[in-house]
DNA sequence: AACGATATTGAGAATTATTCGCGACAGCCG
DNA sequence: CGGCTGTCGCGAATAATTCTCAATATCGTT
């Protein structure tokens, strides 16, 4: 559990609000959860923990560098586990279900791209949209 | 003007807000705008066009393939003309400037990612941060 | 262990971006 | 010209997220 050291190098204290925030993703068979899909989890477990205090430690665990925001297809945002390890998204336009992939080449490339503007590239979003096998057969007869 | 043809193509009639969005689009210097920029545009020159209207607009215009709709950094989205020829974008995280570019590198390796799972890729969304020249030298001192 | 300065929380109002519902109106085929 | 319908403008309604503020919890210090 040194999750909670992680909380006070980022100056924050150590709340029930933030260990639970963290107990849920740690738990969860979905990778990847918005704000209202964490508040309903913990409201199952009787956490009574304000919706508004979810957004807000959500946004603080993303500026601790211990979750990681993605807004895929825009609309709402969904966090994660940050292990260190960076990814992409690919994204079943039917069903949803999503792959987490990283491409050495894709990120050499845009390394490259951002300096042939002279930029100093800091991040980056990809995301891939398409058909997983399953629905990609559903809909091949349909 | 072919671009009526384009409307009546897509089933849409030719009305007045559809032929002045899209001339908002032709003679702006911004590429990218978003439904509230078009929306002042198109008052400042007195054309009473309801922000309703323009959302309606933009999304027909979209399904018609003449405006592409992208949501760089989330929030809001932004609409640019549809010539044909596809590209990411390359944003500057201090003043906004935008850049374009297609990398045919990332471009297939994004088929190839996408098929080692077994998917039909279908879109895609690629958009680079960074700091633009100019911004960089300002920080660099700041 | 109790104290107190300060950070944090919950509830609801407020914002922001976008969509709906509806009566009035305008394009278009004849 | 005359409608049948698609469209429009407007204001209300949603959806996601942020803000306000009084009540409360955390944690270093007695
Ligand atoms: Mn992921
Ligand atoms: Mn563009
Ligand atoms: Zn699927
Ligand atoms: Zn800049």
């Amino acid at each position: 559990m040194h999750e909670l050291e992680d909380l006070k190098d980022a100056g924050l204290k150590v709340t029930l609000p933030r260990i639970k925030v963290l107990e849920v993703f740690r738990s969860a068979k979905t990778r990847h959860l918005s704000a209202e899909e964490v508040y309903h989890r913990l409201a199952a477990q009787q956490a009574d923990i304000g919706l508004a205090t979810v957004y807000r430690v959500l946004t603080q665990l993303e500026e601790a560098s211990m979750l990681a925001r993605n807004t895929f297809n825009a609309g709402k945002a969904v966090y994660e586990l940050n292990e260190g390890k960076h990814h992409d998204h690919l994204i079943c336009l039917d069903c949803g279900r999503t792959e987490e992939f990283n491409d050495p080449t894709i990120e050499k490339r845009q390394k490259v791209v951002a300096e042939s503007f002279g930029y100093a590239l800091r991040d980056h979003q990809l995301a891939l949209y398409g058909y997983c096998p399953d629905c990609a057969a559903k809909r091949a007869k349909g």
